[in-house]
DNA sequence: GCAAAAGTGTTGCTTTTACACCCATGG
DNA sequence: CCATGGGTGTAAAAGCAACACTTTTGC
């Protein structure tokens, strides 16, 4: 690595002043409750024992998005969900300890995704509509997330990470009832999201349960789409 | 500031491996088109000459917002416009003299807004149809950039970071096309915006040109408002 | 009086909303 | 046979898109 620069040659004595996070709202749906996973503190010299966000430090070798696939392998035992950046907070006295920048993300998964390996951490999922004050301005992050979660929703597919490959329209509908907080029309939501083309029938269909079986669904492609939805 | 924490004390031996940095992606409209600021690369040992966004590193004692002020100011010669925090880019090669993570931001001015002081940085407005390769990962930032700019603009009132105070509706649709690139119906517009009750009407109107006068506008909230605009 | 931009309504089309009944299965 | 959720159409209302002429000013 060349220091030539007299900037950075300042920068290895005073700017590099700070530590580098990352703190993950990772969501799933959990009994019919949008949730979100918490971890106890319990390294800090403030906040022991209070609930908080997963995630940690960056490390020099890795980027922000792979910090948090590297956590959220350790402390919730789980292998790459979907992830994306969200906002990048940097209050000065966010953390007692020291200046200490977090970026942080939102991960999704859907329910039924196993941990492969056990978590490292005491975790919860806590349902967003019970959440306890959390450390650090934790509290403000989950608000942000939330806001992006739903407004994010009505524009792209990214409900498709919170549902398994294959899936029921009602379980699809459910899913946006449940993110977005309100009920909707089953004729016309199945109308809309058909028009759209986003997803593709399978020749499968649920059973098991006492009532007519439900055809499933994919979504055509993985990625997220933007789209007009709700 | 106390360091009692195994981790935090571990940090400030490895961990603090990383300079913060902030970059902006300054917008106004000039001669009609939408444009950015550049300013020229002298102190890097690579990109010297190149363009690039301004910015700079980020202070012990201010958040990324507070930075991006001061950079402004220092080096656009201009006092606190609107800006928006955009995303962070952390890719560990981005800068060849040493890890920078980057905080970008979307700034707005309007045309007439005066410089109040001389920058100390060679500077160019450049229309967005021209931009050259940029130093750095620059081009990416700016490519995000834009796309914020013109989603957001569908769905909030922060055009009005664009227009001074008072404006014409004439001038702020002009400030839609030209910042979506494509022109609209004068009448819908205007029927659109005006039922919105986002802005409010002046007793003033707009004289000097050889036409009819136009009926002076503004922005009833200062602050950008989420609404359904476009 | 003419050039230039301001201002103004109506119609057809598309999209959204509201709403109720029959169907296939498990138990 | 009954309880459960799956699946379907229509009509009214709202929103959107397309379109042309008159007004007021400066020169």
């Amino acid at each position: 690595m060349i220091l030539k620069n007299k900037d950075m040659v300042r920068a290895s004595e005073k700017l590099r002043f700070a530590v580098l996070a990352v703190d993950v709202v990772y969501f799933r749906i959990i009994d019919n409750k949008l949730s979100l996973l918490l971890g106890k503190v319990t390294t800090a010299p403030d906040f022991i024992g209070k609930w908080a966000l997963i995630g940690g430090l960056i490390a020099p070798d890795e980027t922000a998005d792979d910090a948090v696939k590297r956590h959220l392998k350790v402390k919730a035992g789980i292998e790459v969900p979907y992830t994306e950046q969200l906002y990048t907070f940097s209050a000065i006295n966010r953390d007692r300890r020291g200046r200490v920048i977090s970026v942080a993300y939102v991960a999704l998964a859907n329910s039924n995704l196993q941990n492969k390996q056990k978590a490292e951490t005491e975790t919860k999922w806590c349902p967003i509509a019970g959440i306890p004050s959390l450390a650090y301005d934790h509290d403000e992050i989950v608000r942000v997330a939330i806001d992006r979660l739903r407004s994010k929703f009505t524009y792209t597919t990214m409900a498709q990470f919170l549902l398994p490959e294959e899936f029921t329209l009602s379980e699809l509908q459910k899913t946006y009832e449940i993110v977005m907080g309100k009920e909707m029309d089953k004729r016309n939501f199945r109308k809309k999201i058909l028009s759209l083309g986003i997803i593709a029938i399978t020749k499968k269909v649920k059973i098991g349960k006492a009532n007519r079986p439900a055809a499933l669904y994919r979504f055509k492609k993985r990625s997220p789409l933007f789209i007009d939805i709700l």
